[in-house]
RNA sequence: GCGGCUGUAGCUCAGUUGGAUAGAGUGACUGGCUACGAACCAGUAGGUCGGGGGUUCGAGUCCCUCCAGCCGUACCA
């Protein structure tokens, strides 16, 4: 059975379309042969029927008619018994305007039990293997709105992909090597040696992290090792303190995702790369592959020369790419380390390569746009085909507001507001559908004050009523009148025929398309937008039908209808990670 | 300068390969519970889709251009 009653009926009008349009020409009304693309819609207004074609208008060029015209004769030639729908109208410039019936509305809430909590799943992705990298925030401190948003983003598209059949694999790349650990030692360090020392002896580093949760490391460090660290070397003294940093931070990273409901599949350490040698080994393959030289004691990548083969290649003109300031990037530095840069191109060399994911998938916050391409064209360079295996989910930045007015947010000057701070004062549900309300490329405003005060005004309690009203509604029926909810071949579906009814089959069918969308956008929100649809469609059912009736056909009707949307709100909310309640 | 994102109702935002009279939530106003959960529903009001050109049967959607806001443009990550 095709579960995506949606596509098969979109598919119906198409062929219906065609094979009128093939007889009306073999009985030489029209010229035959013609290739016309006429699309399938569904109309915003309902007294245009469910689906719409603009076959005549499309092809009123090629056949010579008006549209008008060539939709009459599509009409004269069109049968629809045993189809989908009941009836068709030409409407306007020359729409064809369809209607469904009962063959379909019969078969929704069959698909709907069918399917159960994995309706809606498809094989699109069967067989290929896909990495979701996500939140990856730097263990130098605690994790933020951003975070926040990044997780739900990341953790729904696995899910979304996951339904649609995909092999996926959810990872965190852990930051612990570089600059910023370095900065996240010497900021320790200083507390350290401030808290034996005194305040005023000992200087912190001007861009060294300000928050608290430093001092709290290095009082933790004294408190554990005393006052002998003083006497060691600095760089032992700082490499034990990046290690006793990193060690208590990143449990702490994994309880608060862990608490946040985002379970990964591997905490992928970043000094692995470094310590086994795949970064070096990886800048060597590009410099044996021509793509390095070295200047001012640095060895540089030539992106420059990577990007504008990729830029042509994706059909830009000569003329654009030079308009482009294109500039190389620094792998190895005059010091000796290596950049970021160096082992992001090795991370995702081993996701493409060694660990062989067909498609790697990030979600980077907005402000990392300019990297995406740069790291496509290096993979491009190793032959990896990163311009197309690797894709970058960019999310605009949360702007953190107090009172509605913007404060700055940053981990140096550690006034960021923590993951853990907000789970302490919102439901784990509540965040999760806040943070997964808007598109990745919106920026989002987040007014802590005024997300614990609007608590009930966010929608996700709009969605989960409906879920606990149809859970009291079917209880209450079992207990009053000692039926259960009858299985969809027991019931007869031509009786929900109010336009309530009608807009929730149609609702609940289109679930599995909307799955298919997010998919294929890589947007989850939608999932959030859908859910208040079909929790909207439902309360004005409730409304204006009632469940328990005299009539028994009717009373299964609308009870089956009214668990098959409880069964739909439980497998999206699922989805993004957000509970379905019997009660609240 | 160059590049990315954004601009739709007072506010927050939808608008799916271009389709018919541009939608929803929220705020405002008016109604609806002795009936399966009122955390709900119904109704009213609110628009030069940032401006201007172009493409075509048809543009919020595609192209060009201009304007405004945010972000990026490191031998930081």
């Amino acid at each position: 059975m095709c579960e995506n009653l949606i596509l098969a009926a979109r598919e119906q009008v198409a062929a219906l379309t065609q094979s009128a349009y093939e007889k009306a020409a073999q009985a030489g009304l029209l010229p035959a042969g013609a290739q016309i693309r006429g699309q399938v819609d569904i109309p915003k207004d309902t007294a245009h029927g469910d689906y719409a074609t603009s076959f005549a208008m499309a092809g009123a060029k090629a056949l010579g008619k008006s549209p008008r015209e060539i939709a009459q004769l599509l009409m004269d030639h069109m049968v629809l018994e045993g189809t989908y729908f009941d009836k068709m109208e030409m409407a306007g410039p020359g729409f064809l305007n369809f209607t469904l019936g009962k063959h379909w509305f019969s078969e929704v809430l069959a698909a709907v039990e069918a399917g159960g909590l994995t309706y809606g799943k498809s094989c699109e992705g069967k067989g290929k293997r896909v990495m979701v990298e996500f939140v990856s925030a730097n263990p130098t401190g605690p994790m933020h709105m951003g975070n926040a948003r990044g997780g739900v983003l990341g953790d729904a598209v696995a899910s979304v992909l996951e339904r649609l059949g995909y092999e996926v694999w959810r990872e965190f790349y852990v930051n612990d090597a570089g600059n910023q650990i370095h900065k996240f030692a010497l900021s320790i360090d200083a507390r350290y040696r401030q808290l034996i020392l005194g305040e005023e002896a000992v200087e912190f580093p001007a861009d060294g992290y300000q928050g608290e949760d430093i001092r709290e490391l290095a009082r933790d460090f004294r408190a554990q090792f005393g006052d002998s660290w003083l006497e060691k070397s600095e760089e032992e003294r700082q490499e034990a303190m990046a290690q006793f940093g990193l060690k208590a931070n990143l449990p702490k990273m994994k309880e608060d995702l862990r608490r946040y409901k985002i379970e990964y599949d591997e905490w992928f350490l970043e000094s692995t790369l470094h310590d086994s040698g795949y970064v070096a080994e990886t800048v060597n393959l590009l410099t044996e592959k021509g793509w390095t030289y070295e200047a001012e004691g640095a060895l540089w990548l030539r992106t420059s020369g990577l990007l504008r083969e990729k830029y042509l290649r994706e059909g830009k003109t000569p003329e654009q790419v030079d308009k482009l300031e294109l500039k190389d990037d620094v792998l190895r530095r005059a010091n000796g380390f290596y950049t970021y840069f160096a082992a992001d191109i090795a991370y995702h060399r081993n996701k493409l390569e060694k660990r062989g994911f067909d498609t790697a998938i990030n979600v980077w916050g907005a402000d990392h746009h300019g990297h995406v391409h740069r790291l496509q064209a290096a993979l491009d360079g190793l032959g990896l085909d990163g311009s197309n295996r690797l894709v970058i989910i960019l999310m605009q930045l949360v702007n953190l507001l107090q009172d509605g007015q913007p404060v700055r947010m940053s981990k140096r000057s550690g006034k960021a507001i923590a993951l853990h701070d907000l789970l302490d004062e919102v439901s784990v549900d509540a965040a999760r559908f806040f943070f997964n309300a808007s598109k990745p490329t919106v920026a989002v405003d987040f007014d802590l004050d005024l997300a614990v005060r609007e608590d009930s005004e966010n929608p996700v309690y709009y969605v989960q009523y409906a879920h606990a009203r149809i859970c009291s509604l079917v209880a209450k029926v079992v207990e009053t009148k000692g039926i259960s909810v009858p299985a969809a071949a027991e019931v007869d579906a031509t009786l929900l025929q109010t336009p309530e009814e009608l807009a929730l089959l149609k609702t609940i069918a289109r679930f599995p398309e909307e799955l298919k969308l997010a998919g294929r956008e890589l947007d989850p929100s939608q999932i959030n937008r859908y859910l208040v649809a079909l929790a909207g469609d439902f309360h004005r059912f409730y409304n204006s039908c009632r469940c328990m009736v005299d009539d028994p056909a009717l009373q299964a009707a609308r009870l089956k209808l009214a668990d098959s949307v409880r069964g739909v709100l439980e497998n999206g909310l699922n989805l993004i990670g957000v509970t379905a309640p019997e009660k609240m």
